[in-house]
DNA sequence: TAGAATTACGGAGGACGTAAGAATA
DNA sequence: TATTCTTACGTCCTCCGTAATTCTA
């Protein structure tokens, strides 16, 4: 009865559902002990969580919803690395990838792989938050996950627990805009200076915008609209058909039809592929890592070895 | 009953008790329910976690002590973060400090506040680890933690939760020498020079060896003797009587007696002190945020907006 | 053989479902 | 008034303590 993991599981339901009812209905509750469970984390905590009709976060409860998704994934995560140990190497190979992580020099080295170790890889593209929950959860044996970064950082990835990150690779970023956009036949941009522009929001395929206010430290970067999903070329057509702007990799860019990417000269930030890996890969996930990464058995920062 | 914290808790404590029977008087719990509370865990995961007699972790335990500790304690956070919505601001201000992170600038600033805004003002001194136990589950305000880094770079904080880092200081590092020892008139060492020393390993008040192993990229470091505890005094005698070296902020090391700091000068590494405060401070905390600083109401990085 | 963990068992309390009752759009 | 959440209540099951049992240093 006090914080369990059910009823914080059934929380985030909730919020996430906007409805108590359709949150029983995906758990496999009663409507009446979601309204229990509700009810009992809020007298543990002595405040109401969440507003009902409309059904909302109250501060408290979104308070609660910073914690509680990161504390179940924790708690999956636990479970999952003690699984792991007791698991047979399987025979397939699964990488998951943000979409603008699978560059040319990832694609060389699954290729790579497959050829020298006859490994069935699968290659899942999924959203950057989805790479590192996968790998987390062992769904995945590791992850590629990309974003900005001053040159040579690391990237700021959250709790990850006992895990590995890598750096893979680093490569200039572009803002990519409709071919003919009078900005398009420069050689470089500023960021900065494009921040007053219209912007297509696409946070699982595309630089984040919130991740670009924060790197810049500038407001604006404002979304005109949102694109879901994990497509990269829809992101293209919708850039072409000047919706907006969006940074992605030069490489990557350059590939796109109907857009003309132009390289960002300021302020100096790369676009950063990571390897994510749990603390003690299986051989061949080990074999790609190094592949990946391009050298030998490798040095790599963990995550829980800090101060 | 699936991995019910209640069950965590006791299984960290029986590791840490090393027995199930104290452990049991720790949580004011019989012998039989922590039997059976990690029975019930076994169960669940499927897999022993503990060695009995003598009480140790098996593999799939030690993979389990990565998790639970940072699970529980970021279970506080969560309701710590709750009950500091509800709660009058208090008339004292408790500030959790490393002990190196205890230096000049955070002192004056200390003043400056007492004399500005008449705050009773409590400092306690403890580990790193407690210092950001202590912030998360707001038994102190805000932390003073401090560790080695690159210059301009973040100290590598685990997983914070919704918790803001603000850049305090930066201060070169020395060595501690005993006076008169013969690389005490230097005008700077190298560490990597230094990692076949005797060293003194003092997590908690000098900077751990096995960060200096880390930042360095070398093997060495090894401890002679090991100090526990937050007496930067005790550490300096200890260093004077010839046990081992350490390492300490530059300015703090100048003021110690019986010893001789000198600079380090490779590789290019600061003493940082980071100040740490949850993600809404209230006023007087953050007043004296802004004072530590020596800046006005002021950006800061935060911990969860990565990506 | 003593100290320490496990197993057996019973009672108290918690959790969830059914169903009836309030509340709001 | 219809939908959605809450409350009431009964049943089942879990949890923990007592006490007897087994294990091992």
């Amino acid at each position: 009865m006090h914080m369990d993991p059910h009823l914080l599981r059934t929380f985030v339901a909730v919020l996430d559902h906007r409805s108590f009812s359709t949150a029983a209905a995906a758990l496999g509750y009663t409507q009446s002990a979601v309204s229990q469970h509700i009810a009992a984390l809020e007298a543990d905590l002595g405040t109401r969580l969440v507003e009902r009709r409309p059904v909302a976060a109250t501060p408290a409860g979104a308070r609660l919803m910073e914690h509680a998704p990161a504390l179940l994934l924790r708690l999956d995560a636990a479970r999952a690395d003690i699984a792991r140990l007791h698991r047979a190497p399987a025979d397939r190979l699964t990488l998951a990838c943000s979409p603008a992580a699978l560059g040319a020099s990832a694609a060389r080295a699954l290729a790579r792989l497959r050829a020298a170790a006859h490994v069935d890889v699968e290659v899942r593209v999924v959203g950057r938050e989805a790479v590192i929950e996968e790998v987390l959860t062992a769904r995945a044996d590791l992850g590629l996950i990309d974003g900005v970064a001053a040159p040579s950082d690391p990237l700021p990835l959250p709790d990850l627990g006992p895990t590995v990150t890598l750096a893979a690779s680093e490569e200039p970023l572009a803002v990519l805009f409709p071919c003919g956009h009078p900005l398009a036949r420069r050689d470089a941009v500023r960021l900065t200076d494009l921040a007053q522009a219209q912007w297509i929001d696409s946070p699982d395929t595309a630089v984040p915008l919130d991740r670009l206010r924060a790197v810049c430290g500038a407001d604006g970067f404002r979304p005109r609209i949102r694109h879901l999903g994990t497509d990269v070329h829809g992101l293209a057509a919708l850039a072409a058909a000047g919706h907006g702007l969006a940074v992605l990799p030069l490489p990557l860019a350059a590939a796109l039809p109907g857009v003309t990417p132009v390289p960002v000269r300021a302020p100096r930030l790369v676009h950063r592929t990571e390897l994510l890996h749990p603390a003690d890969p299986s051989a061949p996930a080990r074999r790609l890592a190094d592949l990946v990464t391009d050298r030998g058995p490798s040095r790599s920062r963990s995550h829980e070895d800090s101060r």
